[in-house]
RNA sequence: CGGGGCGUGGCGCAGUUUGGUAGCGCGCUUCCAUGGGGUGGAAGAGGUCGCACGUUCGAAUCGUGUCGCCCCGACCA
């Protein structure tokens, strides 16, 4: 048996820790039971399994428990709890203000998608066929045999709709109805909307049935101003994810393989998980002609010729939340950047009877009006049941940037005790000035965040050169980080590493790391002339 | 769709090999104390053991069928 180390608490009669869904089948357990198999350790009594030591397990429970979301019974999707969805709508307000402010304004269509649309780009069908889900009739009705409710078989569709997997289809074709001349171009439309891709396998907020997304889709005279429409958006990611998020990103350009199906060519931003993988946290996309041209979209440009339309579409997703969690909680729970978290200080208050319960109370109640209306995100926790050290770890959990602990010592000394959740730090403070700083206060984490974030991603950029390095680089569990090597630019060679080692090109940056990543080498697989190195990682 | 496995209070599980009428932990309810890092005690509520048929005096347990779900793989924002 394994001894525990200080300070984790090991579950080693129930396995797991109370509430934890194991997944396992009733024969893989007994195999856990058995001495020479190691145990999961639990770094606290709420059960979320330790970071280093799965991270995927510990993933999914923090999701769960910070009560982001959870697994649905129904077709595999995911249920938005609150405060999952209070981080989203956060995210989105974000969002939309900096799609405004780049020209855009926001529409809706619908989801269905009539199975002749999808075919019309080639590339886009065969993307996408894989992973529809289909309607294929439109009423119910009770079985003349007793059956109960079946599918009227009547009542059978013409032609099958399709649940939008992504929505360029539906748009286009009424792009088509918009669009005459070149005075009515470009057009900016973003679309906040729900997506369904049939997924084999489910993972909260990073890879769902259904999920929730904004798809801008545009419209230009010339394929530089797509371009053009192409590198901002991509840039509004970038800010986002950085300023926001506090999660740096890679900016680059995709390879063939790994372009959106029906793209010119696919822009992306990579960030890495503190398990050293890549995930995609947005796309950009520049569809040349293809959709166009597929839908019949011309216009007639000054010059009085008829011309396709060059297009482009970029989204952001839900998974946002996955990255956001990903790259920056811990074993206590999560760590949001104070710009999204729904919470950004709690107050809990600390009484010993009702006398200094009413006080305290009074008290945390005044101070997070004053906070307010500094525009800061304010709760107070007057759960009474639940004892103060509870509300720490809970709040802790949840991600509460600042707690603000208030107790009847603190009234009489006209102060507070204050802890941050990214550092760990606590230390006592006046209540004026606790105010007067909550803003700064708000706006360190925010830096520190980032800079952690950027030093984690910073150290775990490596180069490789050969074959062998490679290869060792990529095995075991985790990732190994983002791996810049040479690459002969073939598909071939790209499919070849990536059923070797799971690695796979996650993009061509546009800004180096090093100025000496853009001279040309030898491509790390088949030796052949390579112009610059690539990132290479294993993806979520 | 291939390969494994599991269905027992709200959640996580034990009990099945060797049939005897269901148990544990958490959660929930009420009360008392407690409250500055997951608080202690007491008393309660809650399950015809996925479903159907069969074997048996008797089935959570054995047999057959059926439904559902999970894990590994292919797919993937």
């Amino acid at each position: 048996m394994v001894s525990a180390p200080e300070g984790v608490v090991w579950h080693a009669s129930g396995l797991y820790p109370r509430g934890m869904r194991t997944g396992f089948a009733k024969g893989q357990i007994s195999l856990i039971q058995s001495p020479c198999v190691k145990l999961i350790p639990v770094s606290s009594k709420q059960g979320i399994p330790s970071r280093s030591e799965n991270y995927s397990d510990w993933y999914n429970e923090l999701v769960v428990r910070a009560g982001l979301a959870e697994h649905s019974a129904v077709a595999g999707c995911m249920v938005i709890k609150p405060h999952g969805y209070a981080l989203w709508e956060n995210m989105q307000r974000a969002l939309d203000d900096m799609f405004k402010a780049t020209g855009h304004v926001n529409a809706y269509f619908p989801m269905f998608i009539p199975k002749s649309f999808l075919s019309r780009e080639a590339e886009h069908v065969e993307g996408f066929a894989k992973e529809c889900a289909v309607v294929t009739h439109y009423r119910l009705k009770m079985d003349p045999n007793g059956k109960g409710l079946i599918v009227d078989p009547e009542a059978k569709l013409d032609e099958e709709l399709i649940l939008r997997p992504t929505s360029e289809t539906v748009i286009w074709n009424t792009y088509k109805k918009w669009i005459q001349s070149y005075r009515d171009l470009p057009l900016l439309i973003n679309q906040w909307a729900n997506i369904v891709r049939w997924e084999m396998r489910a993972r909260l907020f990073l890879r769902t049935r259904e999920f929730l997304w904004q798809e801008g889709h545009t419209a230009h005279a010339t394929y530089e101003e797509a371009e053009q429409e192409c590198l901002t958006m991509l840039d509004v990611y970038r800010q986002f994810a950085e300023d926001w998020m506090a999660v740096p990103v890679v900016c680059g350009v995709k390879t063939e393989n790994e372009k959106f199906a029906g793209a010119d060519h696919t822009y992306c931003i990579e960030a890495m998980t503190q398990d050293l993988r890549a995930i995609q946290a947005g796309t950009s996309h520049h569809l040349g002609q293809n959709f166009a041209k597929a839908f019949d979209v011309t216009f007639q440009s000054a010059e009085g010729k008829l011309e396709h339309v060059y297009a482009t579409s970029w989204g952001v997703s839900t998974r946002l939340i996955g990255t956001l969690v990903m790259a920056h909680s811990d074993d206590k729970g999560l760590i949001l950047p104070p710009k999204l978290a729904p919470v950004q200080v709690v107050f809990v208050p600390i009484a010993r009877d009702d006398a200094s319960r009413a006080l305290t109370y009074a008290e945390s109640d005044r101070l997070a009006g004053l906070l307010r209306a500094k525009g800061i995100r304010v709760t107070v926790d007057k759960r009474d049941k639940e004892s103060p050290g509870f509300k720490f770890n809970d709040w802790e959990l949840k991600g509460a940037c600042v707690r603000v602990e208030l107790g009847p010592r603190d009234l009489e000394s006209q102060s507070c005790i204050v802890a941050l959740r990214d550092t760990g730090s606590k230390a006592p403070m006046p209540l004026e000035a606790m105010v007067d700083d909550m803003p700064t206060i708000l706006a360190d984490i925010q830096g520190r965040m980032l800079e952690k974030a950027k030093e984690m991603r910073n150290a775990n950029v490596k180069r490789v050169d050969t074959w062998e390095e490679f290869e060792k680089t990529f095995e075991g569990e985790g990732g190994p980080g983002f791996i810049l090597a040479h690459w002969d630019g073939t598909s071939e060679t790209e499919n070849i590493i990536s059923e070797k080692t799971k690695a796979t090109i996650r993009c061509i940056p546009h800004v180096p790391f090093s100025p000496d990543d853009e001279l040309p080498g030898v491509c790390v697989l088949t030796g052949k002339p390579s112009q610059r190195r690539v990132v290479f990682a294993k993806a979520y």
